[in-house]
RNA sequence: GCCGGGGUGGCGGAAUUGGCAGACGCGUCGGACUUAAAAUCCGAUGGCCUUUUGGCCGUGCGGGUUCGAGUCCCGCCCCCGGCACCA
């Protein structure tokens, strides 16, 4: 790129002005002010690289433009930083530099922090936070300990007339039979209710990261979502939090809340929440039931044949009854790998048990198949196999030679046997007290004939399931329980949290795949909050989850001792305004932390249902050639390169200027350049009339009209700005500019234009507003107020069209009526031309348009 | 397959939600300044026809509603993101 000598010294203003912002904390948080508080909020960076990427840049400059324009309007805004630092990418960082995770983080954070700073950002920084700290992560601890102490219920109604909420442990009630048994049950039992619980359960394992991985890090083929490599499944003793308690209020509340109908359907899909039956149908020969999960109950007299899981526990349970146990073992293996990993296999391959179901209605025997269509973690992992109506079922059907019963028929006309007969709108046949009904009538019937009969009732499945909660890597909040002979699993308790991460000599992973912190003797060994007999620490690790989920939270009381935040302050600034982040966050972050918060308020720490008010996405900022940067391609565009070249405010309003926000669009260097002669010509612009002391002596009048258009500019940007719009925010100062550059201004109206570019270009309005003698800083002062008086001044264009064709303008003052347009319009000639022959109709839209038809 | 979002100049993208299509920026072309180049400034820039005045055609494709459609309705095609044997 061509260099020549810079219009203005950026690098000694930048300087400046930044010591200045921060020396005199001009960006300062006050709790409890008087002014309306703002909380925006973008995603937290994760510092597992040296420096910040493009995207960060774009981000975090968007929306400081955004906070800066809110305190100019008078907000008390509260627009926070901090990092993200625990988790797989920052250790594997840390092995590859070959530095203390603690140590490369630190560096990473450091030159984050001086980054942002480089470019800008209005953060309130005595608000920094950061999930390694301990005295941070003591927090994320004390949330997992209240989640083991408490469980769910979902009929206790709450203070906010809803139903459902977390309870202390101590309030389950135990049944008789237990209590008797003595505390040992008494536990065994709470274990089962607890919203943090252990469970030994397949779960998938990536032998790459060498960890277990939450089923929702596992792409659809099968791979691990961070290293792309195929998962396993093993059995691991796992810390879950029970997320399927709040899978209702996770939905019903997003009535609250003002996310974008994508962003609430994301949520709504990933929950997954879906209405049917169980019915249970007796095991022939046995005094067995197997439970299968509908959604239509309606077609249970169509029913042939019964699928069952290769994991389920019917298989484990009989399997030496099998007809032939060795065919059913081999299959249920080959299935256990196909179902992990690849999904996409349409063959309906299943095997035959030779043990047969009894019909809960009709008594016939029907047989039992092992699939692997169908899964053990939804529903029941048991389903009836309704060939006629179901065309998976149907599939299985022709494939294993089994009847197919048409039990619903269309409404006008018959239907065709090559298929399953799937609709809704049919009429039910063949099924006895269900004849001629509608399916869904139909579907009402069965459930109260099956309730009735206690053979089956209505049922809610869901596609969300509980959340593993362990890694097993060294690199994340120690999981703060302790293991006892005598006393099982045990909480630490709260007053001697954080249970801190040691600094250790080796901190890799072993070649086993076990976590250094096992190999930890002398900060495994301690006693048991219980009984203070010898015990061991959970060794155990926490996901990178645990402390984003929450973290919006403590920038509220980040130096709090005594609490996680206090609850007046989270009153004052709780909900988040305006939360900014990902696609990729859309579904897991926001929902975990929806869950975590919901959790949080179930227990009175926070006093609202929902952390995020409005929710917003943004897109990716792709290398020159429209492809992802990356360094292997060499398409990376350094911010630190960038800005010490142009300058801040160059980059900051370039990255907000390019594009809409949530649009993921390529990096320009000639773009920038645009951007770049637009600010060295408001220097030029403003210097000029600062140094000749304003005369405007003969340019009174284009003063006036400037400032009418200056008028509407600073309400039009600010629209734009609270709208996330700020690519047209700028194209619209770009488009005053180019009107008025030859117009030298009077000191009020530049200071208006500048107040107007601050958001974008903060350090060179800061420059100007100070030469022009202003000794306070231009981001504090007030926003140009909007006057109505001033744009009624204003002539508009009246465009006329001859049946729907522009044929011309007329100029009239606002709010003139369609008699005056008119009259100005037929006495332009080259309009007249057209409507030579008269008119029959005229169609005027105030200030807009005037339609002449013929 | 399902859910969500899109298709507008050479390029990134605008269009008070039915009212001048292409704002703003880039690029390109022409000009000024310069010995020359860069930088800067001025002008042109959707396509076709026309000497000009001007005319016609244009928002993925085909229909429709309307005084008027990029925007609304019906039927297609294509692209991007997410999920997927979910019973």
């Amino acid at each position: 790129m061509a260099r020549s000598k810079p219009v203005y010294d950026f690098k000694t203003i930048e300087k400046k002005w930044n010591k200045y912002w921060l020396d005199n904390k001009l960006y300062k948080a006050i709790d409890f002010d008087k002014r309306p508080k703002y909380y925006v909020l973008v995603e937290f960076p994760y510092p597992s690289a040296a420096g910040l990427h493009m995207g960060h840049c774009r981000n975090y400059t968007a929306f400081d433009a955004y906070a800066r324009y809110f305190r100019m309007k008078g907000y008390n805004v509260l627009y926070p930083m901090g990092w993200d630092a625990f988790g797989l990418p920052l250790y594997n960082y840390a092995i590859k530099v070959g530095k203390d995770p603690h140590d490369a983080s630190e560096e990473n954070i450091r030159n984050f922090k001086k980054q942002l700073i480089k470019l800008g950002g209005s953060f309130d920084w005595d608000r920094e936070i950061n999930t390694t700290d301990p005295e941070y992560y003591k927090w994320t601890q004390w949330i997992f300990v209240q989640f083991y102490n408490h469980w769910y219920d979902p009929e206790y109604p709450r203070k906010d007339g809803g139903k459902g909420k977390a309870r202390h442990i101590d309030e389950l009630p135990i049944p008789e039979e237990v209590k008797k048994k003595g505390p040992k049950a008494i536990k065994d039992y709470q274990d089962k209710f607890r919203l943090a619980y252990k469970a030994k359960m397949p779960v998938f394992y990536c032998p790459s990261c060498k960890m277990g991985v939450a089923n929702e890090e596992v792409e659809a083929d099968g791979t691990h979502e961070r290293c792309h490599n195929p998962v396993e499944v093993r059995e691991l003793e796992q810390w879950m939090l029970r997320i399927t308690a709040y899978a209702d209020r996770l939905i019903e509340d997003l009535d609250l809340v003002d996310y974008s109908e994508s962003i609430k359907q994301a949520q709504i899909n990933w929950i997954g929440r879906k209405y049917g039956a169980l019915v249970n149908f007796k095991i022939d020969g046995t005094d067995d039931v197997l439970e299968v999960y509908t959604t239509r109950p309606d077609t249970i007299f169509g029913v042939t044949f019964v699928v069952v899981a290769p994991d389920s526990e019917f298989v484990s349970k009989y399997q030496d009854k099998f007809a032939e146990p060795e065919k059913v073992k081999a299959y249920v293996k080959e299935a256990l790998v196909k179902q992990a990993t690849e999904s996409m296999d349409r063959s309906k391959s299943g095997v035959f048990t030779g043990m047969y179901a009894i019909h809960p209605i009709t008594k016939e025997k029907v047989p039992i198949y092992i699939a692997d269509f169908v899964v053990s973690d939804y529903g029941t992992g048991a389903v009836m196999g309704v060939p006629a109506h179901d065309q998976r079922d149907y599939e299985f059907a022709k494939e294993h030679n089994l009847p197919i019963k048409w039990v619903v028929k269309p409404r006008d006309g018959e239907w065709n046997e090559d298929k399953a007969y799937e609709s809704r709108d049919g009429v039910v046949i063949n099924s006895d007290f269900l004849n001629g009904l509608g399916v869904k009538e139909a579907i009402q019937k069965a459930i109260e004939y099956f309730t009735e009969h206690k053979i089956g009732k209505m049922h809610k499945a869901y596609h969300l399931r509980d959340w593993v909660f362990s890694r097993q890597h060294y690199w994340g909040e120690p999981t703060p329980m302790v293991y006892c002979e005598k006393c099982g699993w045990n909480p630490v308790p709260v007053d001697e949290l954080p249970v801190k991460l040691p600094r250790l000599s080796d901190y890799r992973m072993a070649e086993d795949g076990t976590s250094p912190l096992q190999r930890a003797e002398e900060w495994k060994k301690t006693t048991c909050p219980v009984c203070g007999g010898p015990a061991e620490r959970e060794t155990d690790v926490m996901p990178n989850w645990a402390g984003s989920n929450w973290y919006y939270l403590r920038y509220l009381d980040p130096h709090n001792k005594e609490k996680l935040v206090d609850y007046n302050k989270a009153e004052y600034w709780m909900p988040v305004d305006l939360y900014d982040g990902g696609a990729e966050h859309n579904t897991m972050h926001l929902l975990y932390s929806r869950f975590v918060y919901k959790f949080l308020y179930d227990i009175g720490v926070v006093p609202v249902p929902e952390p995020y008010q409005r929710r917003i996405t943004h897109g990716l900022v792709l290398g020159p050639d429209g492809k992802k940067m990356s360094k292997s391609r060499g398409n990376v565009i350094n911010p630190d390169e960038v800005v010490d070249q142009f300058g801040a405010d160059v980059v900051r309003t370039y990255v907000m200027f390019m594009g809409p926000h949530d649009a993921t669009l390529p990096w320009s260097d000639e773009a920038m350049m645009g951007v770049k002669r637009f600010l060295d010509r408001i220097w030029v612009y403003a210097s000029s009339a600062i140094d000749s002391g304003f005369n405007i002596r003969g340019v009174e009048k284009e003063n006036q009209e400037l400032k009418i258009d200056l008028n509407e500019l600073a309400k039009k940007v600010g629209d734009d700005i609270s709208k996330v719009k700020f690519n047209t925010a700028i194209a619209k100062i770009m488009e005053f500019f180019n009107k008025y550059e030859k117009i030298p201004p009077s000191r009020e109206n530049l200071e208006i234009l500048l107040k107007i570019l601050a958001p974008f270009a903060p350090f060179i309005t800061e420059e100007l507003w100070h030469r022009i003698g202003n000794k306070e800083s231009i981001h504090i002062t007030r926003w140009p107020e909007y006057d109505p008086g001033l744009a009624k001044q204003k002539e508009v264009e009246v465009v006329v069209q001859v049946n729907g064709k522009v044929r011309g303008k007329v100029p009239v003052r606002p709010g003139a009526d369609q008699e005056e347009v008119l009259k100005k319009a037929l006495e332009d000639e080259k309009i007249r031309r057209y409507i030579e022959d008269g008119y029959r109709k005229v169609v005027y839209v105030q200030d807009k348009v005037l339609n002449i038809v013929t």
